[in-house]
DNA sequence: TGCATTTTAATGGTTTAACCATTAAAATAT
DNA sequence: ATATTTTAATGGTTAAACCATTAAAATGCA
């Protein structure tokens, strides 16, 4: 027998599955505001608990979030890799792996990244690398109180790199690795200066090789860049 | 103000936390069973749909199983993939990347891994490889009605090949990636029996590269295999 | 005795109705 | 006009009841 019962044991599980097709269908979009639990109980005939419990799982699936209040509710998210944070940092925290397991996987993945984008970079990805640059001077000089300044300038760094690179998915799962990296290193407080500045120097350098189509050193400076977190954050 | 209110506005979340807190120290072993959720209301002090609302939570993180009935009620759970493998295929359905991508990602990991496990690999690998081999042939010969058994063969290769390249965390983003692909593909029936014997050549190549430690060849082979695996599935 | 059937009780799944806390907008006072 | 107060909508929580499923206990039968 290889059909599954029409019925579904859980009314729940069938909300979910309702909400996350109509989102992944892009009938409803990012940003769009779901009715209230109130009403929405009327429209799947069903109780506010069991409605609950199905808003519960969407959240968790990082899908939509909730506001408090007059005017709140449901409201439908932008894709986000917040759901691969989440299981990496999990997976630490159950012994599946080790913080140098997590550098190393990250480093790899810089490095892929880094690689496909220097591969592909062209006239028009200048202007974003400059503006990136630019931006990132301003994070240094502002003083920051940002507590993970640099992996915020990683982020940034390898989020446009992804993004010349093609393939998002690699943008996805290096946003995730480096927040939980983030999140698992717990600096106590803000880094010294000459750290940030040689930080951003390495930077400064991987992008330059990535606008020259060197792939080989935007790669290696890449995978190096990375495996220095770990000296600033151990 | 850095400091969180004492006082989490949901009680639901604090539930979750403390579970979580609990599999994750150790405290909760899999396989170990949680009181029923009338009892932890009473250990909580809170409401059962309140409790309902924090089991939704642990059971969409894959931490518990629910099972019915007698007897039943929350299960700890193996630390897994499933996560991941949920976001990859709710990032390719909102359009954040598409299947050539998560082929193309997959490619990449598995040449990582297949390098590691290669770099790594000593004597005492040679057991479990030739095992892995042997367990390989069965699947092929016993027919087998899995409409998945090129994705399954491979699942198997590159858990033993993270296995001994060292890093778990490679493991689990191939399984979560090998998992996605294969339901994302949705293979209308069994493949035909010349694909399924190259595919178990080109595995055997791959476990023989790793096996003599050529790291070169372990990870050209790997990558090819896998996106030999589009041609298969598209 | 030993196996099959029935009964029972525990468990998760669902519903209802009420109340509280938060919040933005509307009404009111100054 | 501006500041304050009131109001109403929303999510968060509770309680008590009922249903469906399931494994174990009780029963029936040979």
């Amino acid at each position: 027998m290889r059909f599954k019962k029409a019925k579904q044991n859980r009314i729940f599980q069938d909300i979910v599955d309702q909400i996350q097709q109509a989102i992944t269908c892009g009938e409803l979009a990012p940003g769009e505001k779901l009715p209230s639990e109130r009403e929405l109980c009327t429209i799947f005939t069903t109780s506010r608990g069991t409605l609950r419990e199905a808003f519960r799982i969407l959240e968790q699936k990082k899908l939509i979030t909730i506001k408090l209040g007059t005017g709140g509710g449901a409201v439908v998210r932008e894709p986000n890799s917040e759901l691969i944070t989440e299981n990496l940092l999990l997976l630490l925290e159950a012994g599946q792996g080790a913080g140098r397991h997590l550098i190393a996987l990250c480093g790899d993945l810089a490095a892929q990244v880094a690689t496909l984008a220097a591969t592909l970079a062209g006239g028009k990805d200048v202007g974003p690398l400059k503006q990136l640059v630019a931006t990132l001077t301003k994070m240094l000089e502002s003083g920051s109180k940002d507590e993970n300044l640099l992996i915020s300038m990683d982020a940034l760094l390898f989020k446009e790199l992804a993004e010349i690179g093609g393939n998002p998915l690699y943008g996805f799962l290096l946003q995730a690795a480096l927040a939980a990296i983030g999140r698992s290193h717990d600096n106590g407080g803000a880094t010294e200066e000459t750290r940030r500045n040689r930080h951003f120097q390495e930077i400064r350098m991987i992008v330059y090789a990535v606008a020259r189509n060197n792939r080989k050193e935007a790669k290696l400076l890449a995978h190096k860049h990375i495996l220095g977190l770990a000296a600033a954050n151990e």
